[in-house]
DNA sequence: TGATCTCCATAGGCAGCACCTATCAGTGAG
DNA sequence: CTCACTGATAGGTGCTGCCTATGGAGATCA
């Protein structure tokens, strides 16, 4: 049984006339005869009544017509499906991404994406980047945006290094500032009232490790917070924090921003996705719109 | 898109693995690895992700997998249908007949018939010769149990002469016999009280012809009746009717049967169908029945 | 690290078949 | 009777699905 022959099967059926169904289905009549003929034999029984200038369908017809008109339309289905698929009309993207990725540079970009294609579902995962990693491993994302180095030994995860990001030190605009001429060193830190992230931050490992290169340990006022929280905490006066730039950026006015001197303290955002398996469409897409619209790198 | 590329590919997503879907379908892995890529090719999009020992499905081939099933399922429906029509384990078979030989002849026949088939339903038509002609042309029977000559010009019709069966004279076994020594010549019914059917019956029509034929007009005590109507008129002993032998013998014993002398009086059992069409293999079957059954022919 | 295994992709050859054009055969109308 | 119409048949051709043989890229293990 081919799909050729339930097209001209149909078109017999629905012209009662092989020499016109031989044209709408644009093949020579004998070639749709033959065809014909040989589902007929393939079945083992006819499927129309040759009557001349009266072609009716046998009960084997009758029975056939309703599955050959599904089967044919469940591929033109396919066909469509897949088509919408490759054309981003439809799709989905599970995208992952650390709490402060996820308010700093995402929702520029996933505000793009959906304009640009409306019918792909975004599902986003908020998360540490361990977390991140293992679901990568799992099949149960996509596509996400860690923070390097990764934590755990990657399984086969492909990495695009993505920007480069200054870490600020922001204070309550209401304080006094950190530091000295608008600047200020990672040993200035030292004793100083600090906000802190909670375990998990990536931010929390990178600031520690900081102050310990520069032979101190940090004072916490507060720990413990999401991004929301510790940006919080520091608006109201409790202390000073380490912060993303790009956050910083967007804390609004009633924050002060505090670059940190010389080397300074920077965090390298990458996107990660399996090595092993090509992501969906969509995914790439966005993977795509992510390297092109990427902030000022480095 | 063809069958046999469905077939593969719902192999490769169940086994996740070429070779061994390979196997499972009977063909060399090349060729299903080539059936695969061309069905890729024509859909325009990758339907598994061949990493190294970890075959899965993109989300175009998880689009893809529910229809292929239903198409294949519905393919395999198909042959099933058109084989349980074919093998008469169902099917249908719409026969006319006029009202004697539903009596008569059918309720025997009709019995083996559904023994042997009992998938297949039977849908009797009773009604005149004419009428049954009438629907044999328009296509609403498939066959038909006429009596000879048909009545109107026959379009394109194909009779099968079945039988010839005798008319007999019955009467109540409570009256005096009609006729002379066990027989009655059609004279003898002029001036009888005669049970006669409504209009429409072939029956009415042949006797009134027979009684004409001798120069008499037959005399009516009740008419307008079906057949059974007309045997409990008889059995009341309202008068004398002339029915088949085959009636007759089944009217049970309050009933006499008496011969009709001579060339006595026949009627021609036919079986006609439509001369442009097979009928259906059922309807087929049925006819081949009827004419192995016969009754002693002549 | 190198040998081996596994597994999918590629190459080349063959055969089947779907398609074509040309033609035949049966039917109905003028 | 002749012509037009319609479906079946015949013969030839090119596409393609199948095969076997082989390549090449991970895994696995000594």
């Amino acid at each position: 049984m081919h799909f050729q022959q339930l097209t001209y099967f149909v078109a017999v059926a629905e012209t009662r006339h092989f020499t016109r169904a031989a044209e709408a289905v644009h093949v020579s009549q004998p070639s749709l005869s033959q065809q014909i003929r040989a589902l007929e034999a393939e079945l083992g029984a006819d499927l129309f009544s040759r009557a001349r200038g009266n072609i009716t369908l046998t009960d084997a017809g009758e029975a056939l017509l309703p599955l050959a008109r599904r089967i044919l339309a469940d591929a033109e289905t396919a066909r469509h499906e897949v088509q919408e698929l490759v054309s981003l009309r439809r799709g989905r993207v599970r995208l992952g991404a650390t709490p402060s990725l996820c308010t700093g540079l995402l929702p520029d970009l996933l505000r793009a994406f959906h304009d640009r294609h409306p019918g792909v579902r975004l599902l986003l995962e908020e998360g540490g980047s361990h977390d991140l990693v293992r679901q990568l491993a799992r099949g149960a994302l996509d596509l996400a945006l860690v923070v390097l180095p990764l934590p755990a030994a990657s399984p086969a995860l492909t990495t695009v290094e993505l920007l480069r990001e200054d870490l600020v030190v922001v204070s309550a605009a209401t304080e006094p500032p950190p530091g000295r001429d608008g600047s200020i060193r990672i040993a200035d830190l030292e004793g100083a009232p600090l906000v802190m992230f909670r375990h998990g931050y990536n931010l929390r490992e990178l600031t520690l490790a900081a102050c310990r290169a520069e032979g101190f340990e940090p004072t916490f006022t507060v720990e413990g917070g999401e991004m929301d929280a510790v940006l919080g905490f520091v608006r109201a006066g409790l202390g000073v924090a380490v912060v993303p730039s790009m956050v910083a950026a967007r804390a609004g006015h009633d924050l002060r921003r505090t670059a940190l001197a010389g080397s300074g303290l920077r965090r390298t955002i990458a996107l990660a996705h399996r090595s092993d398996v090509d992501p969906p469409r969509a995914a790439r897409e966005l993977q795509r719109m992510l390297l092109e619209h990427r902030p000022v790198p480095g």
